[in-house]
DNA sequence: ACTGTGACGAGGG
DNA sequence: GCCCTCGCCACAG
């Protein structure tokens, strides 16, 4: 709640309140944050969220629905794997539905 | 203190 | 409609 939140820290707790089943893009959540422009930022923030166990970074795609980070998931479709599990329904790292899926914080919070 | 980077997004050709 | 380029801003080295 203090400045002591860094841009990163408030990135992962968005991130925590994804619901499962759900997904949202790095756009969305950084515009949830006021840095609309630091997408990019939200994205790199999942990088360290890798020493997170409750930040699900797997939810979060591009704007696209496609698992841009899946990458970082260990090389794997672990990303994928763990979407489908949630129910949601992927297809060659592309989510279907995705509109349907997507979870918007300004709307939901 | 400076530069580079980076899991994106939007705009232009 | 697809491909390419630019911008962007916060963190790490």
């Amino acid at each position: 709640m203090d400045s002591e939140n860094g841009f990163f820290q408030r990135v992962y707790e968005v991130c925590r309140k994804i619901p499962e089943g759900r997904v949202t893009s790095y756009g969305a959540i950084a515009r949830y944050l006021g840095a609309a422009r630091s997408a990019r930022m939200v994205g790199w923030a999942m990088n360290s969220s890798h020493s997170l166990e409750d930040v699900p970074a797997h939810r979060v795609v591009n704007r696209n629905g496609i698992l841009t980070g899946k990458h970082h998931f260990g090389g794997t479709n672990a990303m994928q794997q763990l979407l489908e599990a949630e129910g949601i329904v992927v297809k060659d790292l592309k989510i279907q539905n995705f509109k349907d899926r997507f979870w918007d914080p300004m709307k939901e919070l």
